[in-house]
RNA sequence: GGCCCGGUGGUCAAGCGGUUAAGACACCGCCCUUUCACGGCGGUAACACGGGUUCGAUUCCCGUCCGGGUCACCA
């Protein structure tokens, strides 16, 4: 038995099984031709971030489209970091998208397949077997290096360009057998350090699916695979897990890119099969003139609870994703109006390479064209639904009349032009609030070309013609009667060819009555809310206002 | 600082040596219109800079500058 079998022996006494039963345990997975499989590995913080839900959608889309499979594997090999239902938070986060695992965590401590443990603090011993191959074979060893020594390595290397645990600074790289054993014997804690067979001269290379060809230096760090508590590091459990999972497309933030030489090699060490890898951009914020990473501390939009809260339908969230990941895809939705989103062809390359700030105004546009196309009872149940949750006074509003406010929701809606008044649910309370004694605001604040008094005369007028026996044309002409007798035109064309001739048009004539009925100036059809208030209040609200102008 | 990645209108972005340099959002104007919208039409506005290579560079190469990432017993 040579020296690295002993030191394995020692250092992993209770790791029996061997990396062929890991094979034989997790068998390469049965799919058809082209099917990726991909993962979101999210460590538990308790916060779901925008980017996990994009860089997430990304993978679940990539999976979707080839029929593969898409996971979630928690990574709480950080135990400082460990939150208390944060595992339920982001499903909720992601699930609220639509962003459902087929495999994997999908619930809290429920997990779903034949590859797991999916929680990698399950999986140690997985890990232990990998660890112990490599220390036989000399590819690891145990370092004894106290934190201060560490800093005291760093201190050292001010002017080294390569800095880090590496070739002449690895103290413990060259250790003998019983020097470990002596070590051991105190007690000493350690961790587990991979002995880099990498030359900085030389390059290492691969293809990610975004960034395209990426060549880099080979890695040369002896980086810690195992923690003192004998859990890896985020490098090993990647190689170990996604290897064992059969990961095909590992889909993450472009942050690790700079970690792929260790990644690579690692790989080799273990004698897997590199996984293709796609590093996501961040999306971003701007500040000042320049760009940062969506912050989860000075942006609430960073967390996709927002989004919930704010009443964002998840449609519109999917879409707007969807234009950021793939520039063609409002090109396709302008020719696939009601295709189903999963239906658009989602391709990897056609994503962008560098970060994308983050749209609000855009999103609010997606947003308004998604929901001008839901009908008024999708609109109603949504806008309860949301309500329920986060405005108990608007719910109660609403559901007091169903009818009532399904009707409110449906005037200028379902035509072939409906209106896009609506981005989020949030904004539906102040959208109808003047249907609402409880929460009417009155404000008679009139256009620059209209005076108090000529308000006043107009109201009085159309009080003594007003009936709500009218329909729609009948109400109009009644309105129009109305302006020359005022000195105002009911023709806007000859208002504009001859302005001086007429105190407005019928234009500023509906402009008064819509002021005095709903305290605002821009409404949909005026005819239609006039008919759901009633004409009891609406003579009410017309003669309040007549007396405010009156003064 | 070392190593990576990036830089097309205000924003998201097409573009792969020859284009009037698409499109979307925002903005402005006009038309339609009872208002507000919606819709239609039109407009302002961009290849970071300097060198090459080439008959020709936004596209290829080099340098500069500017952004971003990363250099932990965090992921």
């Amino acid at each position: 038995m040579n020296d690295n079998l002993k030191l394995a022996e020692l250092l992993f006494p209770n790791i029996t099984k061997t990396p062929a039963d890991m094979e034989e345990m997790f068998p390469p997975r049965n799919l058809k031709e082209g099917a990726r499989v991909t993962r979101l590995a999210p460590s538990p913080t308790g916060f779901l971030h925008f980017g996990n839900l994009f860089a997430g959608m990304v993978a679940y889309k990539t999976a979707k489209v080839t029929d593969g499979i898409f996971f979630v594997r928690v990574e709480d090999t950080d135990q400082k970091r460990k939150v208390e239902g944060a595992i339920e938070v982001m499903l909720k986060g992601l699930e609220a998208f639509d962003v459902v695992a087929d495999e994997g965590v999908v619930g809290e401590d429920i997990e779903k397949g034949d590859y797991g443990p999916y929680y990698q603090s399950k999986r140690k011993d997985i890990y232990h077997v990998y660890a112990k191959q490599l220390v036989s074979e000399g590819l690891a060893y145990p370092c004894f290096c106290s934190a201060e020594e560490l800093d005291e390595i760093r201190a050292q290397q001010e002017n080294e360009p390569q800095k880090g645990y590496w070739g002449p600074y690895a103290k413990c790289r060259n250790l003998t057998l019983s020097d470990i054993e002596k070590n051991l014997a105190e007690g000493k804690q350690w961790t587990l350090r991979l002995r880099s067979p990498g030359d900085a001269e030389k390059k290492c290379f691969f293809d990610d699916m975004i960034k395209g060809k990426i060549e880099m230096p080979e890695n040369v760090q002896d980086v810690v695979l195992l923690k003192s508590d004998g859990i890896p590091t985020y490098h090993f459990a990647h190689a170990v897990d996604d290897h064992l999972m059969r990961t095909t497309h590992v889909v993450r933030g472009d942050e690790w890119m700079s970690s792929c030489p260790i990644h690579l090699q690692l790989f080799k060490c273990l004698g897997f099969k590199v996984p293709k890898y796609a590093h996501v951009a961040p999306i971003m914020k701007e500040e000042n003139g320049g760009k940062r990473k969506l912050s989860k501390r000075k942006d609430p939009e960073a967390a996709v609870t927002f989004y919930v809260e704010q009443g964002y339908p998840k449609e519109s969230v999917n879409e707007y994703i969807m234009t950021l990941m793939n520039s063609n895809f409002e090109d396709w939705r302008k020719i696939n109006k009601d295709a189903d989103i999963d239906t658009f062809p989602f391709n990897l390359k056609k994503m962008s390479v560098s970060g994308a700030l983050f749209d609000m105004v855009k999103l609010n546009d997606v947003s308004k064209n998604v929901i001008s196309v839901m009908n008024a009872k999708k609109v109603y149940d949504y806008t309860v639904a949301w309500a329920k949750e986060y405005d108990k006074e608007l719910y109660e509003l609403l559901t007091r009349d169903e009818e009532f406010s399904v009707n409110i929701l449906n005037i200028d809606r379902e035509g072939p032009k409906p209106r896009k008044d609506i981005a989020c649910f949030s904004e539906v309370k102040d959208y109808i609030s003047y249907f609402f004694d409880e929460i009417y605001e009155k404000n008679y604040e009139l256009p620059e070309n209209l005076t108090k008094e000529a308000a006043a005369e107009i109201l009085e007028a159309y009080l003594k013609e007003y009936t709500a026996a009218d329909d729609k044309q009948g109400w109009f002409d009644r309105i129009k009667a109305l302006c020359e007798p005022l000195g105002y035109t009911p023709n806007v064309k000859e208002y504009k060819k001859n302005p001086e001739a007429f105190k407005g048009h019928v234009g500023d004539v509906s402009t008064v009555i819509r002021i005095a009925v709903t305290g605002r100036r821009n409404t949909p059809d005026l005819w239609a809310i006039m008919s759901l208030l009633g004409e009891d209040k609406v003579k009410a609200r017309l003669s309040v206002a007549m007396e405010f102008y009156k003064g």
